[in-house]
DNA sequence: TTCCATGCAAACACTTTGCACCGTG
DNA sequence: CACGGTGCAAAGTGTTTGCATGGAA
């Protein structure tokens, strides 16, 4: 028995979603999602510069706001790759979890499928459903063992 | 092929431990180690309050900068249990990793067992070692499915 | 008597909030 | 033209730092 999430919405029209759930499509919220899209994984200060780098000023609250909005949509994930600020992701590539280095800080995103034996343990132990895609794995890498 | 980490100090007398590498035995040590006992999994603002009710006052600084002294001889450990402050806990009752609720926020500690195929994956894909004991894992807990 | 540890206060990093104005739908 | 979104500035939380004093060894 393998967790069935709200799959990722199918890349479609998240425009379309957003009016649908009574929110506006604004100029900056598209530019934040593209700046996510486009770092790979950012902070939410490292979203902001991107964004003001490539056009207009946007401002830090907006940044926070807008990210809550696309994460409740489903669009983005945050996950907690240092003990800093937390960075967010598309998830339109597919739903993920990150690897972090304690020595080097590098990140390594893995398919979930290497978790099904543990999600099937703890479903069994405890009823406990995993969220993978939050899933932050602290560790060593092969460069640094 | 399991990962042998440094094994917890058998209980033993961290007191001399502290001194042989160099650190001092002070009341405030005593007091914010105890603490983070008795409290199970303590931010470092409520491990300040469990030592100022307890006995005299000790300031903010000094229980950071002790919570990580005692992280590094290995006495304690910390792990992300929410999306704010961190907690400590005590190693002395053997290393173990946590599953939060995402609903009610009930924390679950999991013996690291269970983690061995997922290891054993990470090794042989990555090269990866697990840091189990800074595990988090996030999701919903049977209460709350 | 020597340094490490502490207290204090200020600075920092990150995030949230209140409110007036703006612009999408 | 209504109502949600934005900018701005101030405040909130959590953590770190510099420096003078205190106390363990």
């Amino acid at each position: 028995m393998r967790s069935q999430r709200a799959s990722t919405p199918p890349a479609a029209d998240w425009r379309t979603q957003l009016r649908e759930r009574g929110y506006r499509l604004t100029p900056q919220r598209e530019l934040i999602l593209a700046a996510v899209e486009r770092l790979g994984h950012a902070t939410p200060d490292e979203v902001l510069a991107a964004v003001r780098e490539q056009s207009s000023a946007v401002n830090v609250s907006t940044v926070y706001r807008t990210l809550e909005v696309l994460e409740e949509l489903g669009l983005v994930r945050h996950a907690h790759l240092s003990d800093r600020a937390p960075t967010y992701h598309s998830v339109t590539d597919g739903e993920h979890f990150h690897l972090v280095c304690r020595n080097c800080r590098r990140v390594i995103s893995v398919d979930p499928g290497v978790l099904n034996p543990l999600q099937d343990e703890l479903a069994a132990d405890h009823g406990f459903t995993v969220d993978v895609g939050h899933l932050t794995v602290f560790g060593r890498c092969s460069e640094c063992q």
